[in-house]
DNA sequence: TGCCGGCTTTGATCAGGATCAATGCCGGAT
DNA sequence: ATCCGGCATTGATCCTGATCAAAGCCGGCA
């Protein structure tokens, strides 16, 4: 990605598309690899061109827009992803409809990497979205050619256990008001990681996506923004964008209340 | 382990020892692994005879004491473990003393791993607890010999992954008594996965374990337990023993209220 | 320009679970 | 047999965050 920094903007060949329910593969580049902006973030910079150029033959590149699933929790895992660009959200719901996000995902992250044969989530594109998919069979012979890749992937598997644990406290331990705190410090995190600028965050999602990941409500999300903008901590230029003022007072929040 | 089904009751040649903050190493058998318990139901039987020897000689056996702690959350991350007999909860606590319980690790599980250098939880004895550890240094070795043991782990990490975000769906969206009535469930999974007999469900963990765990108080746990006690759906034959007596009811309650 | 629909904010009220407090139960030690 | 300490249960009250309801804001579009 170039320093187009607002997430939210859709891409423009693809804004022009209908709206599908299903993406269609792109058109395969001679070596996608070579222009993959994400590349440096995620797995593939484990491997050589050599090896990378063999993963890529089997990669097809897919588009997804805002609210399209890439798969739903139960569905056969038949594929991998990797994104390159954009936002995806992972999900799990109740048959009353209660939704709970366990996981934002951006540029560089590896989605649908399971043992058992159906998906344990869903995924949502955020925002316009690119990926990288290949078929699981092919990707787990490539596993077994390229141990270092497996040994990545665990190191990756291993980060996202202890995400996990942090996001498991969060749900069982913390106020609401020290959720919203940690969040936005996650945010904060997840921007700087990726090297773009740190204020104001660019959030990706809606206040509901923000509640759903938090065990929250919509108001009570709400709320909260406005409280920590009343002390002067955040601003809020636009809803979906927030500049931090005082991080260490936001720290502090986020420990205890 | 034999038929002794009370994972409470302490084992005797333990009991006798007086209670030390460190737990000592065992004095090595000539092979521990030929006798292991817990060897079909952990990452070893991945292994063939040879590599598992070759693992069992770096493999140090210890015991420990109920509320004896393993490793804290943030201190190096020296070792790696893998639980033979008893029971283990792994948790992260907050700085004003509030703790969340993000598992609970019984024979087979493994314990420890971590990309990076630290812990990113606390693990701590529930009951008389024997495990099998190994210098991370040894271990990693170990690992890079053996592809398929790393493809074990993969393997492993990925069910702990899915049990975490089923945890967080309880923990983000699920009353108190769907929680407590998935935990109950998932008691029974646990143990008729050890071949254990499933009713009653012997707990080694105490209300407050329980409530750290689903990120409730204990006044909670011990009403929602009488609450399925009056309902009929469940009796308590003792505090730490849970005996189901309507599933298809308790199954109910934990996926919508 | 003004309408419309989706998202966000704000207000009023409610309730599920936390907190505070007392009692009960059981096993181990004397 | 009795005492004691830790754990579990039960009851009364409180409070955080959910729910219900109504504006407000903003961008797209006619």
């Amino acid at each position: 990605m170039p320093d187009d920094h607002d997430e939210r903007r859709p891409m423009a060949e693809i804004h022009a598309l209908p709206i599908r329910k299903h993406a269609a593969p792109a058109q395969k580049h001679p070596d996608p690899c070579e222009t993959c902006t994400a590349r440096s973030l995620t797995i593939c910079a484990a491997l050589t061109n050599e090896e990378q150029s063999r993963m890529g033959a089997l990669a097809g590149a897919m588009w997804f827009q805002p609210h399209q699933v890439l798969f739903q929790e139960g569905d056969a895992a038949d594929h991998v992803y990797n994104i390159t660009c954009g936002s995806v959200s992972l999900s799990k719901s109740m048959s009353d409809g209660r939704r709970q996000i366990t996981g934002f995902l951006g540029p560089g992250d590896f989605l649908g990497l399971n043992t058992r044969d159906t998906y344990s989530v869903s995924a949502e594109a955020l925002i316009d979205t690119k990926v990288c998919r290949f078929s699981r069979s092919a990707f787990r012979k490539l596993l077994s050619d390229m141990p270092s890749l497996e040994h990545r992937l665990l190191a990756v598997a291993e980060t996202e256990l202890a995400t996990a644990q942090e996001q498991i406290l969060l749900l069982g331990r913390k106020t609401a008001m020290e959720r919203i705190a940690s969040f936005l410090l996650l945010q904060v995190n997840r921007v700087t990681a990726r090297g773009l600028p740190p204020n104001p965050i660019a959030l990706p999602m809606t206040r509901a996506e923000v509640a759903d990941y938090l065990g929250l409500t919509i108001e009570t999300v709400s709320r909260c923004f406005t409280k920590l903008r009343k002390l002067d901590i955040i601003s809020l230029p636009a809803s979906d964008r927030v500049l931090i003022k005082q991080t260490d007072r936001l720290k502090a929040l986020s420990e205890s209340t």
